[in-house]
RNA sequence: GCGCCCGUAGCUCAAUCGGAUAGAGCAUCGGCCUUCUAAGCCGAGGGUUGCAGGUUCAAGCCCUGCCGGGUGCGCCA
């Protein structure tokens, strides 16, 4: 409805131009607002508030003016000026029967746009390196990732989902390390442990693994283990194999998917480290100093300028990170959105320099950057400390065991990103029939239900009988709940374009909420057939824009609860 | 020391490019099941939005300075 009542408000302030009352030349930006108060109607604009002063005119004067130029509409049925100037519109019920019908024919793609226009977007999430299981912190990139992609195809994206990781670096050494004593027998507090090795328990399951000769197979590659305990190159393959394998089943488990699993090792052996080495001298953005290459990063923005070879040869990691990203914008995705852990902060600055001084007209904030901020795990009412070297863990997969996958996926997206996150377990598990996420799905249970009802009694709704008969949606509750079911595509739109995948979980919050109360306090199958099928008419609508929602978070919507 | 994120009810969090009386859930207290699922609803209490200035018709949101929590700052990845 926004867009209509803003042409409305863009006529009149074309007629107040003729009038002399604004300047000719003056560009009105017009905007139309959602209200948080019933009494003020449905929608409502600042205008008047903002053209005061060109006008020279107080506010309230001006919204009259504007008001009085308003063209005849049938989707407003009153106008009101409040407060300090605000103009305030009050919807129609034609407005809201033709709102109910729209978001009916159109189904499971009510709230989509195409506003992405099919170009094509390349979301980076998770990028665990295969040196363990997936942890909580990994469950919130794999959540918030994975919602992203999903609100980005709802606005017409064309997304690739895509997991980066590091298969040849000191991690991956360590972690061979680390599997190899314990093929030899060798515990973590023996003299001749590797100094920074892995000591989780995972480690002896997968150096069991590995003598017993058996065959891994992941998303991306498979192996078989060699058995010989004195072969690192062996046990390395096997150990990344066996760990990606597990990562993928936990993923899988989340429903999370990827189209594309990037290895930086490929990014040495098909020669594109040193081409971006190549390409970035030739810019003239390098110098030598000391022995090493350095690359001029204050030039774009850095604080100090960044090591890309070093002294005795080899390359810092951000020069591959440099050359994986002109490798996506070689793969000609216009838009990247990268999502990690905070952590990851600093390297945001540099491989964006580095991009720019590839000069090859990659924007200038390209790509996107998501960060999440760490999670914080108390079980018994204290803090569970991660540590990948100690072996204490929250995995993942704990967590889908425990709290189960909606719940889980429901509570690491539904909060920005940008905000430190305190996961309760014992909350979590013991209060699950108060969870947010159950709320949302027992709305969707409970249309789901009333159509069991019906089908019980021997009566049956069309959509057809119900569209017929909108007219008897003469509440305000029904209104209310209308006006919040038309303003899904826009949270889907402002979500999808600040990747902020929160937005929609809170907006199903609100809307099961308006939908319970109004559960309520009227009965959907009353004696009445036309009062019976509209209500029916709009608790399908509801369920309907909750079902999309839901999907859009990846968690499920049960027709029974 | 420098950079970035955060600070909102007892707790966990919202607040749609700066909008009107800052909202939910949990917890506490009091009500509602012979009526479509009580995993629900209705009501009550609970706030100087960390502090102090500034910008404007309007600030939780923007600017400056503090305070507090977190995180990152290597020729490690």
């Amino acid at each position: 409805m926004k867009p209509q009542i803003a042409e409305l408000l863009a006529a009149a302030v074309a007629q107040l131009k003729q009038d002399n009352v604004l300047p000719a030349e003056f560009e009105a930006n017009i905007q139309v607002e959602n209200t948080r108060d019933k009494s003020h109607g449905d929608l409502a604009t600042n205008l008047a508030m903002t053209l005061a002063k060109v006008a020279g005119k107080n506010p309230r004067q001006l919204a009259q003016m504007i008001i009085d130029a308003l063209p005849a509409s049938e989707l407003v049925e009153k106008v009101e000026i409040a407060g300090p100037g605000f103009i305030n519109f009050f919807l129609s019920q034609a407005s809201t029967n033709s709102l109910l019908k729209a978001i009916l024919e159109a189904g499971e793609t009510y709230g989509r746009n195409n506003s992405g226009a099919g170009k094509k977007v390349q979301v980076e999430f998770v990028s665990a390196n295969p040196t363990g299981p997936l942890h909580i912190g990994h469950g919130r990139g794999a959540a918030v990732g994975d919602c992203i992609c999903r609100l980005l195809e709802a606005n017409g994206w064309d997304v690739t989902r895509e997991f980066y990781y590091n298969d040849a670096g000191q991690q991956i050494n360590n972690l061979a390390l680390s599997v190899q004593a314990r093929c030899k027998g060798l515990t973590p507090d023996h003299e001749s442990w590797p100094a920074d090795g892995y000591r989780g328990d995972y480690i002896i399951d997968l150096a069991n693994s590995y003598m017993n000769g058996d065959t891994v197979v992941s998303e991306d590659q498979s192996y078989t283990g060699a058995k010989d305990a004195d072969d690192l190159e062996a046990i390395r393959h096997f150990a990344v194999a066996y760990l990606r394998r597990e990562q993928d089943l936990d993923l899988k488990a989340f429903g999370v998917n990827f189209d594309v699993y990037f290895l930086e090792s490929s990014l040495y052996t098909e020669g594109k480290v040193e081409d971006v080495v190549q390409r970035l001298i030739n810019s003239g953005y390098t110098y030598e100093d000391g022995g090493a290459l350095w690359l001029k990063t204050t030039e774009f923005g850095d604080d100090k300028d960044r090591v890309m070879r070093k002294s005795e040869g080899g390359y810092t990691y951000f020069v591959p990170d440099v050359a994986y990203h002109l490798n996506k914008w070689q793969r000609g995705f216009e838009r990247v959105v990268n999502e990690q852990g905070a952590d990851h902060h600093s390297t945001i600055t540099r491989v964006r320099a580095g991009l720019q001084a590839l000069n090859v007209g990659i924007p200038q904030g390209w790509p996107d950057y998501v960060l999440h901020q760490m999670v914080t795990v108390m079980r018994g009412g204290e803090e569970v400390k991660i540590s990948k070297r100690a072996g204490s863990y929250v995995t993942l997969r704990d967590l889908i065991d425990e709290v189960g996958r909606d719940a889980t996926r429901y509570f690491l997206a539904a909060r920005k990103a940008d905000g430190q996150l305190t996961f309760d377990i014992d909350l979590a598990r013991e209060q699950s029939s108060d969870n947010p996420v159950y709320y949302i799905q027992y709305a969707h249970a409970r249309v789901c239900s009333i159509f069991r009802k019906l089908e019980e009694s021997g009566l049956s709704w069309t959509l057809e009988s119900g569209l017929a008969v909108l007219d008897k949606l003469e509440l305000e509750s029904e209104k209310d709940l209308i006006v919040r079911l038309g303003r899904f595509p826009e949270v889907v739109k402002s979500a999808g374009s600040s990747n902020e995948p929160h937005m929609v979980a809170n907006y199903l919050k609100d809307l099961a909420a308006e939908f319970h109360t109004y559960y309520n306090s009227e009965k959907t199958l009353v004696e009445d057939a036309d009062v019976r099928n509209a209500r029916l008419t709009l608790a399908e609508a509801v369920r309907q824009v909750i079902y999309n929602g839901l999907h859009l978070l990846g968690v499920s919507a049960p027709t029974e609860m």
